[in-house]
Parts: structure tokens; sequence; C-alpha cells
DNA sequence: ACAGAAGTGTACTGGACAGTCTAGTTTTCT
DNA sequence: AGAAAACTAGACTGTCCAGTACACTTCTGT
């Protein structure tokens, strides 16, 4: 016996989303189902029946994979925001050496590409509208979202102090000024005017170069 | 007959919101009750009956003065939205002469202290959760909000840029930094986490003062 | 004082929806 | 092959809700 062979008995017992047998691919089927519907009509919009002939299975089968409407909605939200919050984190590009304006430039276009996407708003306004009804999901949106993009962004503000590239009062403050003078204007527009008011690409690099640029005025140290 | 006489006969025809009659007192307090509950518990979350009890009035009533469920709540949205709005507009600071940064800052914390109110918030949560239900209600939030803090900010730093105060590209983009830079922190952060962690006056203060500094620095002339 | 308007309370219609139950079918594992 | 587990279709329960109907009471202007 193989040492890896204490795996195969239990397949589906870790790694939660894996897996391809019949029950595993009902379970991903609800889940993307579950996912649109959300987005698209809300909590309370949204009914488990719709949810059920969408995915293609009985109702029962879903009440089998998810305790209820609350416990579904909670995991696909949860898991939505940790992936989001991944990808801003994965993407992150090299410190290569070469021009410090047009590193950031490229940070704040790679984040601004992965929030300003059609789902990730709709995720951000269904959490926002239901912050009195699931403070705890709005939380972890933003501790995965924003906090967490300014914790990185802090730290290597910090590292391009020591460095003398940048001079920085309380990295955490320039942080959110880098952050918010980048995303603000495109990601509240597209907040409220909806998913056609997102900016396209060539726009939202012209968002992150006005913003760069602000903010090395600022905290920049060639003058 | 004095010259005003004419206003007699019908006193409820014009200047919908005042008046006293039983009629109009009974509106308000249908509207007064709508706002708490829909604020609170969000357009489908709310129930007329509800509302009804909460205003001391019977369903009819509130028929007899709304049409539908959906004419009180954008009557509501829209009436609040044009009070925030108008709200900003009304309390600006004089353009004193004295100190630049100073008037920025006083600028600032006023349109901070008007927004990052739980009033507040909670249309902007509640307006962002129906986009996708009431997409103009979002668009003329958007108008009366943010856009036209941005003009009236735009036309003063085009003066001040006129008269050598500021160095200024496009003054619509200044301004939106200027906003962003001032708000997004804490406004963010309100939206997400709730009304208790809207922040006090004092640090309302700090985030006008940070915001002002990094806007002169990227856009002030005395260097 | 009195007519008409406004308001009350309660009951009702028609529809939606979360979650359960049942009886029978399909898939999977051994 | 055969048993256990997963799935299906559809009916069903209990509740909630927007909007209406009705018979009765209270205000208000003239």
């Amino acid at each position: 016996m193989a040492a890896w062979d204490w795996m195969k008995g239990t397949p589906e017992t870790q790694a939660e989303g894996a897996g391809d047998g019949r029950s595993a691919r009902k379970r991903q089927a609800i889940l993307a189902a579950a996912t649109d519907v959300f987005l698209r009509d809300g909590y309370l919009g949204t009914s488990m029946d719709e949810i059920a002939a969408l995915s293609g299975v009985s109702k029962q089968t879903v009440y089998k994979h998810f305790s209820s409407k609350e416990a579904l909605f909670i995991e696909i939200v949860t898991s939505m925001t940790n992936e989001t919050g991944d990808a801003v984190h994965n993407e992150m590009p090299d410190i290569a050496g070469g021009d410090l304006a047009r590193y950031l430039e490229s940070y704040a276009y790679l984040q601004l590409s992965i929030v300003l996407t059609p789902r990730v708003m709709q995720l951000r306004r269904l959490v926002i509208g239901e912050v009195a009804r699931f403070p705890e999901l709005a939380q972890v949106l933003y501790e995965r979202g924003p906090q967490r993009a300014l914790g990185i962004l802090s730290s290597m503000f910090e590292r391009l102090a020591e460095r003398g590239q940048l001079e920085i009062g309380d990295p955490r403050i320039a942080a959110e000024h880098f952050n918010w003078l980048v995303m603000s204007g495109p990601l509240n527009r597209a907040m409220l005017l909806g998913d056609e008011a997102i900016p396209k690409p060539a726009e939202l690099r012209r968002y992150a170069a006005e913003g760069v640029r602000v903010f090395l005025a600022a905290y920049g140290t060639a003058r």
C-alpha cells in the first residue's frame, strides 16, 4: 500500500470544491445557479425554487446540500469574496527595478481591472444592501477587500520609503490615499450607474495614471 | 381683498410638504414611518402593514396617499436624496480670505459630517442594494450626490487656479481627487462595517486635514 | 348643521415562498 | 448483483404580503 493510499477511501472528505462525482457535480451546479440568481435578484428577491430549476436539480437536492437559503447565501458570498481577494493578491506585479511610477501604475491598473468587473460590482452591491441582515458578510468583504489591499500596499510603501523612493509619514494613510485616488472615481460611478458604467481598459489606465501622478506629487521624492 | 388672498382658497394645492390639515399630518406620519422601515429593512423586507401600523394609520389611508409600495418607496428615496444634496450645497462655507488649506479643510469636514451620518449611509446602502430594481433612483443619487459636489468643487478650483492659488490641469479630475481623498476612507469603512463604524467628528477632521494635505501637495502652488 | 371627504378596522383575494414529505428512480460502491 | 445513498417530481403546510372591499366613524369647510 502506497503512502498516499489513505486518501482513496474518502475522496470527497476534504478539498470541498474539487471532485467530480455525481453529488459534487450537482453541488457545483447549485452553487453556480444560486450565485447568478442571488447576484441578479438579491437575497430576498431570490427563491429556492428558481435556484433549483436553474440548476437542473430538484429542490430536495438543494436542501440536501445546503441546510437553508441563508446557509447557501453565506457560502456563496464568502467564497466569492475570498476568490476575489485572492485574485488581487496573486496578480501582484513584480517589484522589478525600473520606473517607480510605471510600477505603481501597473499595480493600480491590475487592481482596477479585477474590481471593476460586473460580477465583483454585483457582489459589492449585494453585500452592501444586506449589511443590516448579514453584518458578518460585509465585515469579511471589508477585510478581504480594501483592508487586505491596504495591508499589502502599506508594507510595500514602507519598503519603498526605506529605499528613499518615497517620503511617507504613516504608511497606512499613504496606502489609503493611493488606493482611493485610483479606485474611487470609477468604483463609485459603477456602483450607482450599473455595469454599463464600468470603464473600458483604456480608461482604467487613465485613472491609474492620474491617481499615481497625484500620489507621487504628494509622497514621491524625485522633485 | 389683499393681494395675497388668492392663495387662501387652496392651501394644499402647492407646497407639497407643508400644511397641517389632518390629511397632511397623516401623510407626513406615513412618510416618516415608511422612511424608517425602508431604511431599516430594505425594499423587499418592508411590508405595507408594518408601515401602516407604525404610522398609526390604517392601511387604506396609506393607499389613499400613495398608489403602491413602489410609489411610496420612490417618493421617499428621491426626497431624501434631494434633501441631502441640498444640505451639502447650502452649507458651503464662505470663500473668506485667509488660509487656503483651512478653507478646504472646513469644506471637506462639512461634507464629511453631512454624508457620514447613519441616515445618509443607510440611504446609500439601500439605493445601492436596489440598483438593479430601481436604476433611476441610483442615477438620481449619483447626480445629486457625488456629481453635484464635483461640479461645485471643480468650478471652485477653476476660480482658485485663475487666482494662482492652485495649479490644475483638468479641474474635473482635481475635484474627483479632492473628493475621494477626503471621503473614501471613512465612507467605504462605514458602508461595510455599519453605523457604529462612522468616525467621530475629531476623526473626521483628521481625514479632512490629511486629504487636503495630499491634495495641496499635488495641486498647490505654495512650494 | 350637514354634506362630503378622509379615515378606521377587519376581513378577504390571490399569489408567492421556505421548507417538508412521499413514493418512486437512478447512481454508486462493494 | 444488491444495498445504500443520492436524486426526482410534485404535492403540501404554514406563513407572509400587496392590494382591495366594505361597513362604519370622524373631520372639516361652508
